[in-house]
Parts: structure tokens; C-alpha cells; sequence
DNA sequence: AACTATATAGGAATCAATTCCTAATTGGCA
DNA sequence: TGCCAATTAGGAATTGATTCCTATATAGTT
């Protein structure tokens, strides 16, 4: 759960570096949100990150913790996981499936293939605990956004 | 992005044959919110398949849908996708990974797979659009979870 | 056709995440 | 050290999805 020492030193060099060739100031703040998120690997949301933030930084704002968060974000520093800002779709597809989704514009197509259904995962992952299914998601940019 | 007219025949004989069986009536509105997510690939979210059917039934409410659609879900005859309700989640980690997910408690671990990484996508993909990321997310329960 | 438990419409209310506002603070530079 | 544009704190406001409320309507049964 918790990343090395010697990782979290590079991601925090590079979280500086970054921001310094983009002349974005170094505040506390920004520092200890990104390395909140920098030294753990469960990814938390923002009102996690905020929580454990005001641990050291005590009058730290929830605002401050969102604006940090999508500046990283934006900067390519972190990346957000799950459907990011979207609501809840429906699928009535139950057979086993994978999904393509354009990044612009949410479109979301099924597709089908053999090979990926019997994927073997790591053993790793079997630790991890009980797996129930696996899902490949394709991110890209579908047809009808490049044109434009 | 439509599917075929059998298809949706079998799916919507399930459906009736599911709801019979559990006393559930199949009242106007649940038919055609389910012929809705049924004859479509493109998985809408609530709102949409709001719009849609009420092309049809003019008059529906979207608590209705709301309501269809969550009990679409409890009979599992829809599926949910996306991390369903959940919130955005950061992560710091840029290499190439994988995420384990547990249903229960939403626990997100990462694993590395160059196997995995390097996974062989059906012609198919291609064809929707320009890729830029493949990832595997697995969907299981993890230990603490099964352990209560 | 009548009955009754269940479901619906419509709009109001809730709820949680996120963003906005503004005065006060601060990082980075001269 | 002092300056100033950028940033923050704190709370209010917004936003958008979802749920609740209640009078009315209806599916399925007799």
C-alpha cells in the first residue's frame, strides 16, 4: 500500500521539477497534496487526500485540495482513475464483454474477444483476493472526435 | 451501435419471463425502459434513456426511470458500468498498471502485468477509433472483505 | 367489471461533490 | 528585505444527480 522511500523522492523531484519549468509555484500546499498522493498507492478521492493533508497542514482548505488535485491532473502529475465525472450508465449486454471509451466524448462501445476473457492474471492478483471478473477498458479517441 | 432485432426480442422475452417470475408487473413504463437500454449498445445514463423513452411515453417521469432502472439492476437484467457512484480517485503512479478493485469496499490495488501490457486487441478496436491506453481492471473482493 | 396492492407523475426536497467569492497570505524574484 | 502577482482559507453558493412525497392511475386477479 504504502510506495518505497526512494520512489516517492522521484515522484516528488519530478512533481518540482515540473512545476518549476511551468513557473508554478511550489506552495506547502500543493507539496503535501501531491506527496499524499505521491507515497500511497490506494488511491484515495479528494476528501481523503484533504483529510490526511490537514494532518500537516491544518488549516489546509478543501477547496485548496480540489484545485491541487485537477492541477495535477492537468500538469499530467497524476492521472484520475475510474469513470472520472461521469454518472452511472446502464448496460443490458450480460454477456461477457470489453469496453472501448473515447476520452473526449464518453462514447462507449462494447466489443467482444476470446482471448481476453481467459487473460492469466499474475499470481499476485489472486492474492489480492476472490476475483469475479475481468474487465478491459480500451481508452482512445474514438472516429468522430478526431475529425473535429 | 443498434442491436439486432432478435436480440432485442430474446432480451425483452427475458425480461418478462424474469419479472413474471418474481411478481414484478410489467407495466408500460418498465417495458420500455428496458426495450430502451435493450436495443441500444451505446449504454446511456439515466437522463438519456429518460429523453428517449419518453418519446414514447410522453408523460413518464424520471423518477420512474430511476426507479426501473435500479431494479433492472437488483434483478440482473442490467448492469451498471463505470465505477457506478463513486467518486474520482487520484493516483500518482504514470507506469503502465493494472487495478484490482473490490466490489465491496471499493479497495483499489495496482498490479503489473507486462503480459498484460502488451495484450493483443481484436481488429475490431482499431476500426472505433485511435488508441491510447489499454487497462485491465478486476473486479473481485478482497481479503478483509471476505474474511467478515 | 371491480378490487386492491403496487406503481406512477410531477414537482419539491435532499444530498454530496465541487466551485465560487473575497479578503488575507505568500512564493519567488529584484 | 520588499514587492506583487499568484495562491490560499473559509464559508457560501452552485450544481447536478438522485430520491422523496402524495394524490392519482393501473396491472393482474377474481
Amino acid at each position: 500500500m504504502n510506495i518505497d522511500t526512494r520512489e516517492v523522492e522521484e515522484r516528488m523531484a519530478h512533481f518540482e521539477s515540473v512545476c518549476r519549468r511551468q513557473e508554478i509555484k511550489l506552495t506547502h500546499q500543493r507539496i503535501e497534496v501531491f506527496r499524499e498522493i505521491a507515497q500511497t498507492g490506494d488511491h484515495p478521492d479528494a476528501e481523503q487526500v484533504f483529510k490526511r493533508v490537514r494532518k500537516r497542514l491544518p488549516t489546509v482548505s478543501l477547496d485548496t485540495v480540489y484545485r491541487t488535485l485537477w492541477l495535477l491532473n492537468d500538469l499530467g502529475l497524476v492521472t484520475t482513475l475510474g469513470s472520472s465525472r461521469e454518472r452511472t450508465r446502464f448496460d443490458a449486454n450480460l454477456e461477457s464483454h470489453h469496453h472501448f471509451v473515447c476520452a473526449k466524448c464518453g462514447l462507449t462501445r462494447d466489443f467482444y474477444s476470446a482471448e481476453l476473457d481467459n487473460i492469466k492474471l499474475p499470481d499476485s492478483v489472486d492474492s489480492l483476493g476472490e476475483i469475479q471478473a475481468t474487465h478491459v477498458e480500451v481508452r482512445g479517441v474514438c472516429r468522430q472526435c478526431i475529425d473535429k
